[in-house]
RNA sequence: GCCGGAGUGGCGGAAUUGGUAGACGCAAGGGACUUAAAAUCCCUCGUCCCUAAAGGGCGUACCGGUUCGAGUCCGGUCUCCGGCACCA
């Protein structure tokens, strides 16, 4: 109880999170009849150390998990870790310390760091995701996927590193080379697992509408990530053959103008009609390059269903495989693609839409006499001179009876002509691409699959789960995948055929692990049955989701925050949970910055914060990282402003030692006192008080602006700094002012508020505490500044009391010395009185 | 290229619904205390003109518009940042 006369936030922050630990202060409560609040933060993956990215998303979470406590809800504030991928493997490779002993040493360390900080988890609920009591159930719902159709495995092309000899995710690849080594990524072809997210694709962009409290661009990124494409599939029957070429389009309303077609190098057509194959594959090979677009006559040709033209067909390595049906119409006139194409191979070009106001240039028009299949057998262009393709909207022509149509109503009657013809059909494509989950790695989650010689492939039974990965590998970082060289994984027996079986040996993708670990969380930790856990009637999974504040990077806008939304439907429809939605509110929080650069090793930026809760303690920290910028914006790090906080914080603590004795003697009493007895000047630090907790509380509730309370709470301590008691209600006025200081101050900085508060004589905990309201009578200004403009420009201020009528005021705002002389003899012409702000005089010249 | 977001003092940032631009903090300058320094405290601090004090002009990237009044709304331009990128 005794106060030093020097903040030391060292001794102050070890003595309250001993203290906050062994009172269970943290420890999440379980009571359905009170209102919960999920509280949640991206949880790390432990690299060894925590950095300032970290320091501000937990400190932007704690403040958001206190502030709710103190306003009475039920909360629930878990901490984990995202503890498979690569870094551990490679550490393994350069240090020989196995990938486990490495994580599970990183882990012990970054929890230290953490609880160094003073954030307020429940550890009762940590999550590892490395370990098999968590890893059991990504292979459950890997299984239930499976038996549904949504776990399926396929051949497709991948990222492939060669030097690393894994897939890497598209993330994962900068610049077509690869994060880690920086060899250039190729595409392969393999069988791998998929997860069909597409499945969900329609039911993910539309209730994207749903995400109110997301931020938009996030929202935005994710619409933009599916990419829903409405157009229609066309039937081209191809000259000489049985078959029809199907391709998609979204601009029906350019069918006519169709010159050639392409195909993907990978469409089942290609091989069909390419004799040379030593040619096909040489296009194979460009697959995807986007430097330049290379072609292959096929030497077929198909017939425009719309206007029997007769156009050839080409194999394109721009033309992808996974999208729409692997072959396009190409319409050089109004597609900047398909117009580089056809200048390159010197084919033809056809205008078929004209912008509205050059529908009269006769250029455009003539062509419908003229024979179009000769037109373009013979290389003769209807459109000569034109040097780019012309994509907007326009009139149509040269489209048979369409001709003279606008092109979007266009489009609908060229779909309807279609369907009716059945020619084809009017569909829907997104650019979402299911989620390949296979890696060719060791540390992550077994894939729970057997290939049997003669069941294929079979799922390992409920039952024999976890399939546990195993600890002796050898890791080297070349070759093929580290469980390929585990006999003993390897080898099993199938479980139907009791024959010899062999294990897949890819692992999952770390997204998985994150993709449900907010359901996890709801539970406390250890090996528990999950599956009956959430569906029991009293799951405390039904009441703490979905999580009511969620916050991170934005570098997750669509991956992981995609995958958890898949997932959290998946769940839903096993009947596992009820919400579809996992996140509530969204809050993506900036980088750190600085010199202007995100912080990096390589750039030599960086600010160690071990070095910084060292120097300056961890409330400081928060502090600053809090204040210095609105959380979604960047922060751009300031050492002299990391000084300022913890001179602010240096002050508050003077003041109240130099006034400890008065202020812990006194009773606090506050409620009962008599505010007609109050003297002038501690009114007014009454009134600011008030006003301060009424800012603190908005600022926070408008979307967390902390930095805008915390200078609203500096305000408050420099009026409380100039204040000096003298009577009993002074005295009283100012332990009040400081006690609603030390509250109100308490989310951000929580140990230097809880020393404080016992200081002046209350019992701890500070947490435990409602969080203060404010007296809307006692706030009000009595008397405000009234601005007084002439045409516009403010010309004088005067002191009015609060309600004085209008016309009252514009009486007194022409009676003003200053104002009389510039109007003078000039005609008012009109005065606009703003209430409790500013009057307008507009005068003539 | 397409889609977003942002441009405010020397700096980080305020200004919540169209109503006093620059809260709060940092830096800088001046002063007090000190043998001295650090720390602390006090004062000044957008810019230009003018003044004895006062006043006044300009100012929120740039150009224009709406309005009694624009950082805020509308149209156009420039710059920076982010996402997507051969998706037909």
């Amino acid at each position: 109880m005794v106060l030093e006369e020097r903040y030391s936030p060292q001794k102050v922050e070890l003595k309250w999170q001993k203290y906050w630990a062994d009172k269970q202060l943290n420890k999440t409560g379980f009571n359905p009849s009170q209102k919960k609040f999920y509280c949640l933060e991206m949880f790390p993956y432990p690299s060894g150390e925590i950095h300032m990215g970290h320091v501000r998303n937990y400190a932007i979470g704690d403040v958001v998990a206190r502030y709710k406590r103190m306003r009475g809800y039920n909360v629930l504030h878990p901490m984990g870790w995202d503890a498979f991928g690569l870094p551990a493997e490679n550490a393994a490779i350069k240090h020989g310390v196995h990938p486990s002993e490495w994580t599970y040493k990183n882990i012990e360390y970054m929890k230290k760091q953490l609880n160094r900080m003073g954030l307020s988890y429940d550890w009762e609920r940590e999550i590892t995701t490395c370990s098999p009591e968590y890893y059991k159930w990504n292979q459950w719902f890997f299984l239930r996927m499976f038996e549904k159709g949504l776990a399926y495995r396929k051949h497709s092309y991948v990222n492939w590193c060669p030097s690393c000899a894994t897939v890497l995710a598209n993330e994962q690849v900068i610049d077509e080379k690869c994060w880690r080594c920086d060899s250039t990524v190729t595409q392969k072809k393999l069988e791998q697992w998929f997860f069909r997210i597409t499945h969900y694709a329609e039911e993910l962009l539309r209730e994207c509408d749903e995400l109110r409290g997301w931020p938009e661009r996030v929202v935005l990124m994710q619409k933009n990530w599916i990419g829903k494409g409405e157009g229609v599939e066309v039937d081209f029957p191809i000259e000489g053959m049985d078959e029809q070429l199907k391709i998609f389009t979204t601009r029906p309303d350019t069918l006519f103008g169709v010159t050639f077609m392409c195909i993907a190098p990978e469409h089942p057509m290609a091989e069909k009609m390419v004799k040379d194959t030593n040619k096909l594959e040489a296009v194979k090979a460009q697959y995807g390059k986007e430097d330049e677009k290379i072609g292959l006559f096929t030497g077929s040709y198909t017939i425009n269903p719309l206007n029997g033209d007769r156009v050839p067909v080409y194999v394109a390595n721009f033309v992808l495989m996974e999208y729409g049906t692997g072959a396009i119409m190409s319409v050089p006139a109004h597609d900047q693609r398909d117009f580089e194409f056809a200048k390159k191979y010197d084919l033809p070009i056809k205008i078929v839409i004209v912008p509205e106001d050059r529908i009269q240039d006769t250029r455009y028009r003539i062509q419908d006499k003229k024979n179009h299949a000769s037109c373009i057998m013979n290389h003769e262009s209807f459109a000569p001179d034109i040097t780019e393709a012309y994509e907007d909207e326009g009139i149509i022509v040269n489209s048979g009876k369409f001709s003279g149509v606008k092109s979007d109503s266009a489009k609908k009657e060229i779909i309807q002509f279609i369907e009716e013809k059945r020619l084809g059909r009017g569909t829907i494509n997104y650019k979402l691409r299911d989620w390949g989950i296979s890696r060719q790695r060791y540390w992550g989650t077994p894939i729970p699959i057997l290939y049997c010689d003669k069941c294929g492939i079979v799922p390992v039974p409920e039952k024999d789960l976890p399939v546990i990965l195993p600890e002796d590998v050898r890791l080297t970082g070349k070759g093929v995948s580290p469980l390929l060289e585990s006999e003993a994984f390897l080898n099993t027996k199938c479980p139907k055929c009791s024959g010899r079986a062999r294990r897949e040996t890819d692992t999952m993708d770390t997204f998985v692990d994150s993709s449900w670990y907010f359901v996890r969380y709801c539970f406390k930790k250890g090996d528990i049955n999950l599956d009956s856990e959430l569906l029991s009637p009293q799951s405390e999974c039904k009441y703490w989701m979905p999580v009511d504040q969620y916050i991170g990077g934005v570098e997750h806008a669509v991956l992981h925050l995609l995958y958890s939304r898949f997932f959290t439907r998946v769940m839903r429809d096993l009947g596992l949970i009820s919400t579809g939605e996992p996140f509530q509110n969204l809050l993506t929080q900036g980088m750190v910055i600085k010199d202007g650069a995100k912080m990096s090793k390589s750039k030599g930026n960086v600010v160690d914060p071990h070095y910084l809760i060292e120097k300056y303690g961890a409330d400081t920290s928060r502090l600053f990282s809090l204040f210095a910028a609105p959380p979604e914006r960047d922060l751009e790090w300031s050492d002299k402003g990391v000084e300022g906080a913890y001179r602010f914080l240096h002050r508050l603590w003077g003041i109240v030692y130099k006034n400890r004795e008065a202020l812990s003697v006194m009773r606090n009493d506050i409620r009962g006192f008599d505010a007609s007895r109050i003297t002038d000047h501690a009114s007014l630090l009454l009134r600011k008080t008030h006003q301060t907790i009424k800012k603190v509380t908005t600022d926070i509730e408008r979307e967390y602006h902390f930095n805008t309370a915390i200078a609203g709470l500096m305000e408050l301590v420099n009026e409380i700094t100039s204040f000096e008691p003298e009577s009993d209600e002074d005295w009283k006025t100012f332990k009040f002012a400081i006690e609603r200081v030390l509250i109100l101050l308490s989310p951000f900085s929580p140990h230097i508020a809880e020393e404080l508060w016992e200081a002046i004589g209350n019992e701890p905990s500070i947490f435990e505490q409602q969080w203060p309201k404010w007296d809307e009578e006692i706030a009000r200004e009595e008397e405000i500044e009234l601005v007084i403009q002439i045409n516009g420009k403010l010309r004088s201020k005067i002191m009015i009391s609060q309600g004085t009528p209008d016309d009252e005021i514009e009486k007194m705002a022409l009676e003003q010395q200053k104002i009389k002389e510039i109007v003078g003899a000039k005609t008012i012409k009109k005065v606009i009185v703003v209430k409790g702000k500013l009057v307008n005089i507009v005068i003539g010249e």
